[in-house]
DNA sequence: ACATCGTATGAACGCCTATTCACACGTTCA
DNA sequence: TGAACGTGTGAATAGGCGTTCATACGATGT
């Protein structure tokens, strides 16, 4: 076992002299013109990463289905487990992650937290998603 | 520890008592009305478990740039792997992943690929998401 | 004050997944 | 025919992620 960490070690320098072969190697059919119109097209890092991770959350059907049930209704985390039938402690891990991206709030009622979705967006994704899933069938 | 071993397999009868106590602990602070509102609201497993794969796809920054490009332009492997400045290796892995779940189409003109979404659907997805992050700075 | 309830959270553990490497396949061209 | 090219894919490895368990917290009611 150590002497295959000290093997990927030495590869792990040799990685950049590969790079360099890769990119010459990448930049051999390219269409120029294309190329260069996409990449000015491309979206910022920063939207990227952000819309990845938000599809990331949704790509989990626990929390999918929390969204949609959010997305009819306000919903308490007890009243959302018994929905799904799955415990509180999955809810409540799901609930943070969807927190998290901002697809969700919530306000508290004494001890009861009642959640809904943050935005109309999320709805409308979420309905566009379904209508596609839907229709290819 | 062994002993409390021995002693659950001889009472295996002790773990529905167990899960029935977990289902009351769910049962408490339901709103009934809402509850059998939005079990009924809820969409087909096959439908979630779909979109959830579908979103887990367009999760991962890699394979979202790609589709986004694809939503401008048609585009060979090797063009997609020098706009996004990745192998081409990961492109093909990326390409496999989003073909699955049917986001892409592709035609092969000699030994080149030509890839482009398969679906109007997917780039309004894309278009929502994107209005929905950029939205929200 | 105490017990109970609804909710949140951290740790641990097993599984999934993204990336890399190596190679195979079919196509094109000399 | 053989070499170079564009692409696809399997194996392997490392890191991420979801679930469970246990526990903590504040609010409520007695």
């Amino acid at each position: 076992m150590a002497s295959v960490g000290s093997m990927q070690e030495r590869r792990g320098r040799a990685r950049h002299q590969v790079s360099q072969t890769e990119d010459l190697c990448e930049v051999r059919c390219v269409d120029e013109a294309k190329v260069r119109r996409t990449r000015q097209a491309m979206k910022s890092t920063g939207a990227v990463s952000t819309l990845a991770e938000t599809f990331k959350v949704l790509g989990d059907p626990t929390r999918l289905r929390i969204a949609y049930a959010l997305s009819r209704d306000e919903l308490c985390v007890c009243d959302l487990a018994t929905v799904l039938g799955v415990s509180q402690s999955v809810v409540s891990h799901s609930l943070r992650a969807l927190r998290q991206m901002r697809l969700v709030r919530y306000r508290k009622e004494g001890k009861i937290a009642y959640y809904a979705l943050d935005d109309d967006h999320i709805g409308s994704l979420l309905g566009e998603g379904f209508r596609h899933v839907e229709e290819q069938l």
